[in-house]
DNA sequence: TCAAAAGTGTTCGGGATACACCCATGT
DNA sequence: ACATGGGTGTATCCCGAACACTTTTGA
């Protein structure tokens, strides 16, 4: 037995394609949004899918994610953007065979009903109640929603979600949508201020916005508190 | 401003080949380790790698990493094994591009010093110090070693690594290994036998072998209780 | 005899959980 | 008036962490 029997060590193939895929979440103060568009190729042309696009041979799988995103919702100074895993089903183009290496993005959603998206038909859906999409695209979001409810348990990612001023009402609907699961609001609070990574604003919402029947008492993220934990290691468990 | 250009979907390129690692991760009785093998091609032949193969376009990925995994270890009725993520450097391989999708793989390591082994230059490395490999799978190994992290501390993997008899001893080893830390052997203990994942074996290892000094009591893992656990997801937490 | 590992209980503190009532506002 | 969400404090329990001595055996 030779070691190129035994061992099936082999020659490369380039013969595949490579996309990749966006899961990009959003928050609209009630619960947790997953962002669709329709496909504008074929095959499952008009069917609905994530944001995608094939990659060249010397497109970089993170950088490539990044220009996808800032191509859709603009640069942002603080985008959290991380990759899921390869998805290799080989049924997935007709033509061969397609990988994709789908990332999720996390983004503060303020105001993104500029033309443009309308144009692109670019659609929120809540993240329990997403649309059959094509591809395998439904299995990537589920898995993205797996992937975002540990995160979500261990570090503060809410806060990439949210605005730069929100309430406490939001951030717990927002932990309870992601986690799937209620909590008691007095000991959330308790949390939360036993954290250093909430300021009090000293101001209140007018309670008009994102489903408040009346106004309450805004917060904002302490980012520096939030960088000296990240150097050190820190325990943020839900 | 046309869709095409605004938003960036577009045509596959079939020029990518497709690669697969394994990260095999095995116990020694003190330490967590790493299988590497010498490379039979080029570029980089004779330098130490991830036991790796070129995928051809019909490979699933999972099933790959399982046939690879089987053929040199040979077939075993549980195994474990997982994606890692997508290694898309647009550097890995001069020919073009290549995509490498690693998996990692828990082995219980049992006499696995065969002449087939030795032949082909398989070879266990402490975890702690995987010598320089090729590619960037020193960078894949790192990569790994985060998540065989996060995975101990949830879920009971480290029974994967263990024979079917093991000391408390070893376990507790295995535990600090994987997670870098010490624990205090009483609460180490109180933890395991709260749970009802231990078997006691009432038997004694003669204490000859894996870097004991003295015999001492064997215990199994509780398959059923573990299956139990795994259905109403569980919380096991290190 | 010395070094190294196995075995064994108790105490303390902090964090998670459970729980109820009043207030403000918009419908 | 009523429904919806905001705001607040206390008691309990469990788990994690800290901590020391004796025994066995091989070197």
């Amino acid at each position: 037995m030779t070691k190129e029997e035994s061992y099936p060590q082999n020659e490369p193939e380039f013969n595949t394609a490579l996309s990749l895929s966006l899961v990009i979440f959003g928050f609209n103060g009630i619960e947790l949004q997953v962002l669709t568009v329709p496909s504008s190729f074929s095959p499952f042309k008009g069917a609905l899918i994530l944001p995608s696009r094939y990659l060249r041979a010397k497109d970089e799988l993170l950088l490539s994610a990044r220009k996808l995103f800032e191509g859709l919702v603009g640069e942002q100074n603080e985008i959290t953007i991380e990759q899921l895993r390869a998805f290799g089903g080989v049924y997935r183009h007709p033509t061969g065979r397609v990988i994709n290496v789908p990332h999720y993005a996390l983004v503060k959603k303020v105001d993104f009903n500029h033309g443009k998206w309308s144009e692109l038909g670019l659609k929120w859906h809540s993240a329990k109640m997403v649309p059959d999409l094509a591809y395998d695209h439904n299995e990537i979001v589920d898995y993205a929603l797996e992937r975002i409810k540990r995160r979500v348990k261990r570090r503060p990612v809410g806060f990439h979600l949210l605005g730069e001023e929100f309430t406490l009402g939001q951030l717990q609907n927002l932990y309870e949508s992601a986690l799937g699961k209620k909590f008691d609001r007095r000991n959330f609070r308790k949390k939360l201020f036993n954290t250093t990574l909430i300021i009090d604003l000293e101001s209140e919402s007018d309670g008009r916005e994102n489903g408040q029947k009346k106004g309450s008492k805004l917060y904002k993220f302490n980012s520096e508190a939030y960088n000296k934990m990240k150097i050190q290691g820190y325990d943020f468990l839900f």
